[in-house]
DNA sequence: ATCCAGGCAGATG
DNA sequence: CATCTGCATGGA
């Protein structure tokens, strides 16, 4: 177990985790998360100064944090279109993760119409069932592990009808991965993510964006699409063209300040 | 009781 | 190409 110290105006671990890319944490106290990632895990805990990270694995999770990155930048350029100034001012300390692909990719399409709490139970639960036991916690299942679940087991979980998508993907995971690491431009790793049961347009831009670290990605769920609807972009993917083109190469960073602020504000 | 949640697949114009 | 419908589950 080894601990580093971050110091960086833009790394809020609450907003970070709370902001709906990741699923696998907990809070320990006021100011203390852990977060788990595949086999792994984090604890958080915020000081005055900045934040201390506790983990066996220091390298994997300062590029899961995607600490070498500068915010600063991003931030600034985002800050020019104006409807942006409160979300961003809200939710500032955001940073988009560097999360292992398969474990998005299983996550998101159990996310598809479901609610947040509900995708972090079951998501616990698969764990718990078929991932390796750690000290204190469970694994995310691998590839194999998840492979020997069957549809049925899967309904168990609570997954209703996804338990069909994910066993079905679960079969051709392997051959997708693996095209997934050749393919170069964003709209061949977006077709590879069509082609799985359970992925559609929304779904694969929030795995772009969570798993593939591709900002451009403005995924538009209900949320997103009730702040940004209008008489004219009266469909989820009139709001996608319009604002992906709108924000350009970091739409997916503007994307999180809305649905973070929009879900704590504008909602409950 | 009806609506909603980080929507999708399949069928039909 | 676009639009429509059924769908598991649990909390509000």
């Amino acid at each position: 177990m080894t601990k580093f110290f971050v110091k960086n105006e833009y790394f809020s671990v609450e907003d970070t985790l709370t902001c709906g890319q990741v699923f696998r944490y907990k809070k320990l106290a006021d100011d203390a998360w852990e977060v788990y990632s595949l086999d792994k895990r984090c604890v958080l805990k915020t000081l005055h100064d900045g934040v201390e990270c506790e983990t066996d694995d220091e390298q994997y999770f300062k590029d899961y944090f995607d600490l070498s990155f500068d915010y600063g930048k991003v931030v600034k350029k985002l800050q020019t279109f104006s409807e942006l100034a409160v979300p961003i001012e809200f939710g500032k300390g955001i940073r988009i993760l560097r999360q292992d692909i398969y474990e998005t990719i299983i996550s998101f399409i159990i996310s598809a119409n479901n609610n947040i709490k509900r995708i972090q139970g079951i998501i616990e639960k698969l764990c718990a069932r078929y991932g390796s036991e750690m000290s204190g916690y469970y694994a995310f299942p691998t590839l194999a592990q998840l492979k020997t679940a069957t549809v049925a087991e899967l309904k168990e979980l609570g997954l209703g009808y996804r338990a069909e998508y994910i066993y079905e993907t679960a079969r051709v995971l392997d051959g997708a991965l693996q095209s997934l690491t050749t393919v170069t431009c964003d709209e061949s790793a977006r077709k590879v993510l069509l082609s799985l049961k359970g992925i559609g347009s929304k779904v694969a831009d929030c795995i772009m964006l969570f798993g593939l670290r591709r900002f451009s990605s403005y995924p538009v769920d209900t949320w997103i699409f009730k702040a940004n609807q209008t008489d004219e972009l009266n469909t989820p993917q009139k709001v996608r063209e319009f604002y992906s083109r709108r924000y350009g190469e970091y739409a997916g960073l503007a994307q999180q300040y809305i649905f973070h602020y929009t879900r704590n504000f504008l909602n409950k």
